[in-house]
RNA sequence: CGGGGUGUGGCUCAGUUUGGUAGAGCACUUGGUUUGGGACCAAGGGGCCGCAGGUUCGAAUCCUGUCACCCCGACCA
């Protein structure tokens, strides 16, 4: 651990969080900085992840009924500013184009920040009956939002997601899918990524620009900071009446649709990375791994070597994601390398094994060394995969709610934020007043309105003491 | 946009205070020996010192300007 090699490798997570993440995307191989300040480049490691997302998730919609479409990149002012508090929610972070093929534009247009009003403009061609609800869209595309700090994952000016909108006959339908949507991705965060996450509205303050509420999954990082993972709004009609979005009713009567959106973005694959890994590097859940078992041999060039490694990958585990490695490097370096990039399952193959007919199986997540007969790998480590992935759920799970605090006067509020990394309960009248004091004391924002465990813990606001109207689940956020 | 930091082979950096022939480790190439926790030996290739001006006989080093990136804040997914 004292030479150099080692210091230059990986920060370790108590001593600094944020550097501890830095050198794990890099080291990692996730993700490269580009020339574009806040661009990012993905590499294999890293858009391998993605596309696992991509892939579950997008099945996840089908199910749910969601068709996929793919809408334009650029925004004529006029259309984004046919709404306004949508456009003064998002004028200050667009980026604009005001030439093309040489010429200065008769009207400049943005890069898509999100793309509510190409729907609504689409919509409103194409919705002119109550037979034509609901409209179920989703689109996988990138969008650019100008942020004046970056971070890998995190926040970058361009990131990739998948943005849901959809148009209902009735503002119950609409309600009804923002809520189905948004128990979409908890489950998909719960089962594929093994994160929890709290489901909640967020406060007026907090909610999407043109909404009339916005949901939110919310977890918590390792450090205890939270991170908004999944988001569902419902535009009531609002967007509707500003776009002149009409049909006709069964009463043969002019209606405006409801409307509603849900997004998830790459941000997640830094949720991954904060909330499993360590100062190992990356520790994948075997849902989404790219590679799912590291076959590593030792003395690869003794005869009979590989030739196991590959029956391993080819005849017992067929149908995992597995990986030879049979490269030239040394043994140590493989394992240091496959523990770094967070593979699940590690199984180590040498002579000595091959004579016993068996191997050893090393878990990522626990480290834990174990030896099991070659013959019964097939029945073994698609069991132990299942494993892993629900041990690493319920470790995740046990931080959250080991990390949930309640604060019932102010004092003790601003002690729990201040000291203990988590979340902190807590009583609000429902003034944004109040909300505006908390962040300017302590720097925590209101994370969400929980839908579970909201009993009032007092009558009082924790802030200015008049009558609670909400408990709220506070934090200092990514 | 405020505060801090950094720009020198692909990477991490030393050299800048006190101007004088561009360095180290890692990575890379070739050959050999190795292989159960980041192997070793030998030989090799690779750099307008971010950019532009200035001072000087001479600038990576001093001065002025500029650009970029990273980190920490305020805003956001």
């Amino acid at each position: 651990m004292k030479d150099k090699k080692m210091v230059e490798s990986i920060t370790s997570m108590d001593e600094d969080f944020a550097q501890w993440y830095t050198d794990v995307v890099k080291k990692a191989e996730l993700m490269d900085y580009s020339s574009v300040k806040g661009c990012m480049i993905f590499l294999p490691a890293g858009y391998a992840l993605w596309e696992n997302i991509q892939s579950i998730l997008d099945k996840r919609f089908k199910e749910t009924g969601v068709e996929n479409v793919y809408m334009p990149l650029f925004i004529p002012e006029s259309l984004l500013q046919k709404e306004k508090d949508h456009v003064e929610g998002f004028a200050p972070e667009v980026a604009w184009v005001t030439e093309g093929g040489g010429e200065k534009l008769e009207e400049r247009m943005c890069v898509r920040p999100t793309s509510e009003t190409l729907f609504c403009d689409l919509y409103k061609n194409i919705i002119h009956s109550y037979r034509d609800l609901p409209k179920i869209f989703n689109q996988w595309c990138s969008v650019v939002r100008w942020e004046k700090t970056t971070r890998p994952f995190l926040r970058s000016r361009e990131f990739l997601w998948q943005e849901g909108h959809t148009m209902h006959e009735t503002l119950e339908d609409a309600e009804d899918r923002t809520v189905q949507m948004l128990n979409v991705y908890a489950d998909f965060l719960k089962e594929d990524l093994a994160i929890p996450t709290i489901k909640g509205r967020k406060t007026d303050k907090e909610k999407f620009a043109g909404a009339i509420a916005t949901y939110t999954i919310e977890a918590m990082m390792h450090d205890g900071k939270a991170l908004q993972s999944g988001t569902s709004h419902n535009f009531g009609d609002g967007f509707a009446k500003a776009f002149g979005i009409e049909y006709t009713g069964r009463d043969n009567k002019l209606h405006n649709p409801f409307q509603t959106s849900w997004g998830l973005s790459t941000r997640l694959i830094g949720a991954l990375i904060m909330v499993h890994g360590d100062d190992r590097g990356l520790v994948l859940p075997p849902h989404i791994a790219p590679t799912q078992v590291d076959v590593v041999p030792i003395q690869q060039q003794k005869e009979g070597v590989l030739d196991i490694c590959h029956k391993v990958e080819k005849e017992y585990l067929s149908g995992l994601r597995v990986k030879v490695d049979d490269s030239e490097r040394s043994p140590g370096f493989k394992f240091a390398e496959q523990e770094m990039r967070g593979f699940p399952i590690r199984i180590e193959i040498g002579p000595r094994d091959i004579e016993n007919g068996e191997c050893i199986v090393v878990r990522r997540d626990s480290l834990e060394k174990i030896t099991v007969k070659l013959s019964e790998l097939k029945e073994y480590i698609p069991s132990l995969l299942e494993t892993i992935q629900n041990d690493m759920y319920e470790r995740a799970r046990d931080h959250l709610d080991h990390s949930i605090y309640e604060a019932k006067d102010y004092e003790e509020f601003k002690h729990l934020i201040d000291e203990k990394p988590g979340f902190v309960r807590a009583m609000w009248c429902g003034d944004v007043e109040c909300e505006d004091q908390i962040k300017a004391d302590t720097t925590a924002t209101s994370r969400c309105m929980p839908f579970e465990g909201n009993e009032p813990i007092s009558d009082k606001c924790i802030c200015c003491g008049k009558a609670a109207k909400h408990l709220v689940i506070w934090g200092k956020a990514y």
